[in-house]
DNA sequence: TCATTTTATGTAGTCAACTACATAATTTTA
DNA sequence: TAAAATTATGTAGTTGACTACATAAAATGA
């Protein structure tokens, strides 16, 4: 790898760094759909296996299950109804509610995917090799930004000078 | 933390964590420095940082250096110049060449800013413990990305079944 | 030396996430 | 049971990264 200043800058560019390998992921992943000529995008598969796991789900139920945003979620789930892999239902009940099921061209894809998805596992495992602890401490990183954020941290070091 | 169905998928779901912890980080960072009364935003530490290595530096050459595009190095130095923190000058030799260097305010605050990050470099120190391999196990990761991308990877383990 | 290629900056438009606001339907409560 | 609060979806606009294209200057080379 060619000189990086950012990792010379240690912790305080793993922001930077995170976002960047994330991207170059997502990038790479959207070349090889093109190369397998696959019609779907990066993210896609979050809907695919959340409604092959609960068959049917509303915006917010996914939204809520993967902690994104629900108009990310409207974002991709029409894209995908566009593309003909789900289908759209009002609720019987609540009429506010959209309902979304995988429909017939996304049950008979799935199979394809999941091969793909399954050897990008693969992939992955064999890059971090054994006994890798990287996937916990990254839960770990999760948890704790999650419980206490990264600016409390910082202004309790600050304060502790 | 509560019910996430992406950390469910494993490798699969590494991309999107990877890209969701670093936006939490960008977003507490931002929430920190208003609660400090600093009017600088996250990724300006990367161009402070430069400058205060390489006292000048052009657009370029700060965006090979960060490996961040051309236009991206623009938006954030064109901000920093507006807030005062730098001086842009054209080059003697080269007329096409944009020069910045930190401004007088950016030399006063730099102190008080450094401290603020040290005090995040020590707070993820802590969070992470001792001995951790995770900033060594995303160098590996950076570097076999940078390498042999995902679609490779993936490409290569579809055809080894 | 002048035509071509390369380099440096700038501009426009894209992308995928977000927040904030709007509207309609449902649920709660006084 | 009618008013108020909550919930579900939708829309508009923001953000920070990107690519692609435009323009001007410098370097190269026939």
């Amino acid at each position: 790898m060619q000189y990086d200043f950012v990792n010379e800058l240690g912790y305080l560019g793993l922001a930077v760094r995170l976002k960047r390998l994330s991207e170059a992921m997502v990038h790479s992943g959207r070349q090889m759909y093109k190369t397998l000529g696959k019609d779907i995008e990066p993210n896609w598969f979050l809907i695919f296996k959340l409604l092959k796991k609960y068959d049917q789900l509303s915006v917010t139920e996914m939204a809520s299950k993967l902690h994104f945003s629900h108009p990310s979620v409207i974002t991709m789930a029409t894209k995908m109804e566009k593309a003909g892999y789900l289908n759209a239902s009002a609720d019987k009940n609540d009429s506010r509610k959209k309902n979304y099921t995988l429909s017939q061209k996304a049950l008979d894809n799935l199979p394809g995917f999941e091969a793909i998805w399954d050897a990008g596992i693969e992939g992955t495992k064999k890059l971090f090799g054994e006994g890798s602890t990287f996937m916990d401490q990254l839960e770990s990183l999760e948890i704790l930004y999650s419980q206490k954020d990264f600016k409390t941290r910082t202004i309790n070091e600050l304060s502790n000078e």
